[in-house]
DNA sequence: ACCTGAACACCGTTCAAGT
DNA sequence: ACCTGAACACCGTTCAAGT
């Protein structure tokens, strides 16, 4: 089967616009930035008429919304390996290689980070966005409680530790991508790898030193 | 002298349309949201005709540029207050109070933070803005090098710690209007407090626990 | 059942012409 | 010197009409 000829030889359109939209749409992100997705830009790529992506789509807003749960995929899939990877059961460890996946991708997908991080054009309260953060938040959070049960974590709120880290890695990929870091002293260039440092000291700076008071001593 | 009237009756226009057009969608932004803020609304509100502000904006990102200069002004004047306010000179309890009030302007003005940080809307190599930025990082710097000076740091980057607190703030106030304080198990009404403790614990984790190696010890 | 194509009310931006 | 107002090429979205 051709990927691209169908039933019919295609009497109006293919079987799966729909499909097709979001993935015209995901590579006009890629290829051209956020500003550049628009509807009409969109069909025109697929080839339709302005108005047919609205039998599919109720709106601009919730086309972007399938383009950023598609993109949310691929992060929580970056994310995915970067922990699997990590060979150590350390949950420090584990939770650091979350923390660094994140990083990674967001700084080689930076339009594709953008849209599933950019309110006012996506649909943050689409169940399928919601369920993909519920799904990585609490993964973090396991981790985390799994460190300060082994007394790893200097004294200090389990969920207040979660949402620094996790504030921490979107703060420094959002400061990228809204280009914050060219005032930084260090060259842009450098952006990713001056982020994975920042994290790796911060992930230091809350583990407990040996001998000191923990979280939750064994 | 009236604030609306001007020279002549205002023959065409007052003196200083520029700074009305500024005014105006500072307004708008406040009051609608970035996406409400088209040079044609901004024209109306003034009164003047659609291709009036050209003559003052070379385009619609050099106005929200000027918006963003006007608002981050804004922006550091809360953080100076905020610095001013606190009486000590402990140079840890300055520098959280830069966060505090960083966070706290953010909270209390989701719209103007949103135009100071968003590029794709604004000139980010704005003089004006490069400038402003420049200043409120090296602040950061200064006392954050004196509390490590003062032996008061974990050792560790300085620059990685300024950096990673900024990126802290930078995320947590982000996260907010992005939307993302929702699905974290406590309800968004909480999320200003909750981001001040967050601040307040990461403060604690980078400092020297008393009798351990500090940065750099006096 | 799905798509076309014209239509409407918006934009940003330009530029002659007015005062 | 500064503004108007018409114009152009775009949008998002709707909806009758086509197949």
């Amino acid at each position: 089967m051709s990927s691209e000829a169908s039933p019919e030889e295609r009497g109006y359109h293919h079987g799966d616009l729909r499909r097709s939209l979001v993935a015209a749409a995901l590579q006009l992100v890629e290829e051209q930035g956020l500003e550049a997705v628009s509807v009409r830009e969109v069909a025109r790529r697929v080839g339709v008429s302005p108005g047919a992506p609205f039998r599919h789509f109720e709106n601009r807003t919730a086309l972007l919304t399938a383009v950023a749960e598609e993109a949310q995929d691929r992060l929580l899939q970056a994310v995915e390996d970067s922990r699997r990877q990590q060979a150590s059961n350390d949950p420090l460890e584990v939770f650091h290689a979350i923390g660094d996946g994140f990083l990674r991708w967001a700084f080689a997908n930076p339009a594709h980070f953008l849209v599933v991080s950019t309110r006012s054009v996506i649909d943050y309260d689409s169940p399928g966005l919601r369920e993909r953060n519920d799904g990585l938040r609490a993964t973090m959070r396991q981790w985390m409680e799994q460190a300060a049960a082994q007394g790893r974590l200097k004294p200090g709120d389990i969920d207040r530790y979660v949402l620094g880290l996790r504030g921490l890695v979107y703060g420094l990929a959002r400061m990228h991508i809204d280009g914050q870091f060219a005032s930084w002293g260090r060259p842009p260039q450098h952006a990713l790898e001056d982020s994975l440092a920042v994290l790796d000291q911060f992930m230091l700076a809350i583990q407990a030193s040996p001998g000191s008071p923990a979280s939750s001593p064994p």
